[in-house]
DNA sequence: ACCCCTTTGAAGTCA
DNA sequence: TGACTTCAAAGGGGT
């Protein structure tokens, strides 16, 4: 996989270390190679065919609901940039028109709202258009400001948030980074596409000339720019990209339209003063109580500011983009609540998805980080470690000391570490017998509970039950059982079993 | 209020 | 370099 900087040492495998096997069944090999036409083979070089596939010809999966392939796209979007430069002169203007109806249409139920933006759909070939800033796209590095507020709608206007009639795999909801700054960097993309995935710093018009990164830049920031205004800031309590804007600043609330750029700085804004989706401060509602009061924060120290710092997300993995369109999808579909549950439908779905239609999200994915990357250049994942709590050192410990782990399960039998699993439960995770309390409360054998081999597939009760762990084996005595208590829910866990027919329970495709 | 669960992928650390 | 860890999102559920 083409991925930029290297990418990691992980990231050449379709599936995670921690996978649960079941999911990687013969049913599934057997479902995915008639349809996307390619046996097993090397993941990494699987992977890196990805994108060059999807940069190169165009694909056009030929799925249902696919839309238009990858040329098209290029090509929408390479239109949809010169009207964008040749819409310049009228995007003032037509940015004000754009921003209004865009903030009651095509973002009101995006997670997303907050950012109006030209949008490329790389699943459908749609440009919508929207009140985006319009100075990068200009290209001049002083251009942040200079053409902001202006919008330019281009191609269908499609809705931005999914329907239900939408195709399944059309990418069409907005991804967090590359769609709040498409507008301002369209060049950007189109370098990314010409490209054909190889990275290349950007040169005299990447992003962070657009945007002075040094604090005394940010007063120069334009407090015009449509995207940046306060409908749009992030100071509900939570302050996140989560939140929509909308929401967060009532009409009678006592910020102006365009407050200073200052006083957004902690509130979900890059050092720039501008409003990122990745940005999320650590209290929002504290710091929302200080402006509200108009009080300075009270004296802190070192420690505390730094605590403080907005958090910089990190950007979206293609899997992480995928769940963010699907999940509405699976959870209308389903009765299914649990986000765990709904996840794991989820991965099984991504492994799936035919080469092009994950292309989608890796192509979608690879820019997000390069975005980012050029966001915030001196930003790294380690910043936020530490920040999701304690857990990690703790897990570490019991994973060295717990004899239910499949860690110690799998050394102490001799197994190993990457491909095998934990005996009868067949977790690369922690014991699900160890968790049920069963026994000894640990694996005490590598032998699975039918007495099959250790490396045989796991059977699909096991799924099961582990999929809906409130069903015990005797209750999911059917492939169908599960279908049957969730009859609206096409992802059928039937999948899993070779008797089942392939695709039984999945959408039409 | 906080954490867990669950998924995949990217990027980090460590030996 | 490989193995391992952490964090991205989501929201119900448990403590």
């Amino acid at each position: 996989m083409p991925q930029l900087g290297g990418g990691g040492g992980s990231g050449d495998d379709l599936g995670a270390t921690d996978e649960m096997l079941a999911f990687k069944d013969e049913g599934e090999q057997e479902e995915k190679i008639p349809q996307g036409g390619f046996p097993e083979r090397d993941l990494a070089d699987l992977k890196s065919s990805l994108v060059n596939e999807s940069e190169g010809a165009g694909s056009g999966s030929g799925q249902a609901g696919s839309g238009p392939g990858q040329t098209e796209v290029l090509r929408r979007a390479q239109n949809s940039q010169r009207l964008y430069q040749d819409k310049i002169p009228d995007a003032l203007e037509e940015g004000l028109k754009a921003q209004d109806s865009s903030s009651v249409g095509m973002y009101k139920e995006s997670v997303y709202s907050g950012y109006n933006l030209l949008v490329h759909y790389p699943g459908n070939g749609v440009s919508a258009g929207a009140g985006a800033g319009a100075g990068a796209g200009a290209g001049t590095g002083a251009g942040a400001g200079a053409g902001t507020g202006a919008g330019v709608v281009t191609g269908a206007g499609q809705s931005l948030h999914a329907k239900p009639g939408q195709p399944s795999h059309g990418v069409t909801q907005l991804t967090p980074l590359y769609e709040h700054f498409s507008s301002h960097q369209t060049h950007i993309s189109a370098d990314i596409n010409q490209k054909q995935g190889v990275h290349r710093p950007l040169q005299t018009t990447d992003i962070s000339s657009f945007y002075s990164l040094s604090p005394g830049g940010v007063g120069q920031i334009s407090h015009t720019m449509g995207w940046a205004s306060p409908p749009l800031y992030p100071l509900s309590p939570s302050c996140g990209y989560r939140q929509h804007f909308s929401t967060a600043v009532s009409p009678g609330a006592p910020y102006p339209r365009f407050t200073h750029p200052s006083l957004m700085l902690s509130s979900g804004m890059h050092t720039t003063g501008i409003p990122h989706p990745a940005i999320v401060p650590h209290s929002g509602k504290q710091e929302l109580q200080h402006y509200d009061r108009g009080l300075k924060p009270p004296s802190e120290t070192k420690q505390e500011k730094e605590a403080k710092k907005p958090t910089i997300k990190k950007p979206l993995n293609a899997f992480m983009l995928y769940m963010k369109e699907m999940r509405a999808k699976v959870i209308a579909e389903c009765t299914l609540k649990e986000s765990a549950a709904i996840n794991q439908i989820l991965g099984r779905r991504w492994h799936a998805l035919s080469r092009e239609e994950q292309a989608k999200y890796y192509e979608l994915a690879r820019k997000e980080r390069q975005l980012h990357m050029q966001l915030y250049p001196g930003w790294s994942a380690r910043d936020n470690y530490g920040k999701k709590k304690r857990r990690s050192r703790e897990k570490h410990q019991e994973s060295n000391t717990d004899p239910g782990s499949p860690k110690k399960c799998r050394a102490r039998f001799g197994l190993n570490q990457q491909t095998d699993w934990c005996g009868p439960c067949r977790r690369k995770k922690k014991c699900i017998r160890y968790l049920q309390g069963e026994g000894e409360g640990r694996c005490t054998s590598p032998v699975s509970s039918d007495g099959s081999a250790i490396d045989s597939p796991p059977s699909p009760l096991d799924s099961l039950q582990y999929i809906r762990p409130a069903f015990t084996p005797d209750q999911l005595t059917s492939p169908t059982d599960f279908t049957h208590r969730q009859p609206n829910c096409p992802f059928s866990l039937s999948l899993h079993l070779k008797s089942t027919p392939h695709g039984a329970g999945l959408p039409a495709r």
